[in-house]
DNA sequence: TTGCGTGCAAAGGTTTTGCATGGCA
DNA sequence: TGCCATGCAAAACCTTTGCACGCAA
């Protein structure tokens, strides 16, 4: 099925800022904030629409972190690396968001498919925790619950 | 610190209601549509705020599944079965919402906190993947992807 | 010329907040 | 009586949608 689509300015602006952005996170937002500071304007409603036929077009990744702020997507590189798939780490405490690149996630994601029968999705899945620096913080300073 | 706080109906109410759901997920809403058919008014904003006062002290956890969709929160159990730790599983086709209570789990706990310093909270992490049902289903269809 | 993509503004849903009132201690 | 908790409505926030216009093919 050959979709009629027409290649736009926006578009090739947003893949620049894609590869700009390869390995990083970012949210609608900072896509236009990013091009207003380049005094592009690039409507809010068009940034949407092409972040989500690039979603499940599967050439970006979107997940969701806190509360309702807003949903982080993720270009993970040109068509070929679709081997390193990691996973994200978040801090409660300080907010980090953490690329998790494991060997061992993996092989949790085997375990739960062969007892559990799931096939985890490693590049959606956010892992909330206590990452090292806080863990320290709050070595040092004593416990204060 | 003495917290002054006071005793209140609608709170009693909530506690019931958690008791009620103990180990199932729910959202704001569904505890207003709860009391709404009981003919028990309660207002959205209370539910809110004792909502997020339980979960400030972890009696409750809150996570995020979908897009913008509502939070669900989930009573773990009194007290003491703190040790059963379970994270979720989201199957990103049919929406199912799964509990997983896993040892290797733990042991993908322990490898973190030794080989990357980040201590997960199970109960906060979910899992994106897809559930047996739905795996089946599409061997069943072949593949269409 | 055709009709997709865009931009604006309005609407949508969930959650938060301000303020007056009600109810616990 | 003092003051926390509640309820209502309005606001805030991110995201989606309707509609007219611009622009690619």
């Amino acid at each position: 099925m050959p979709k009629t689509t027409y290649k736009t300015k926006q578009q090739d602006l947003l893949f620049s800022y894609l590869r700009e952005m390869q390995g990083k996170h970012f949210t609608a937002e900072d896509v236009r904030a990013h091009f207003e500071s380049k005094k592009i304007s690039i409507g809010i409603a068009t940034i949407y629409r092409q972040l989500d036929k690039l979603v499940s077009e599967g050439k970006i990744q979107k997940y969701f972190i806190d509360d309702h702020s807003a949903a982080c997507f993720e270009y993970s590189g040109d068509a070929c690396n679709q081997n390193e798939k990691h996973a994200h780490l978040k801090c409660e405490l300080c907010g980090r968001l953490i690329h998790l690149e494991c060997a061992e996630l993996e092989d949790f994601g085997t375990h739960l498919k062969a007892e559990h029968g799931f096939v985890i999705n490693p590049l959606r899945t956010v892992f909330y925790g206590v990452c090292t620096d806080c863990l320290n913080k709050m070595e040092n300073e004593g416990q204060n619950e």
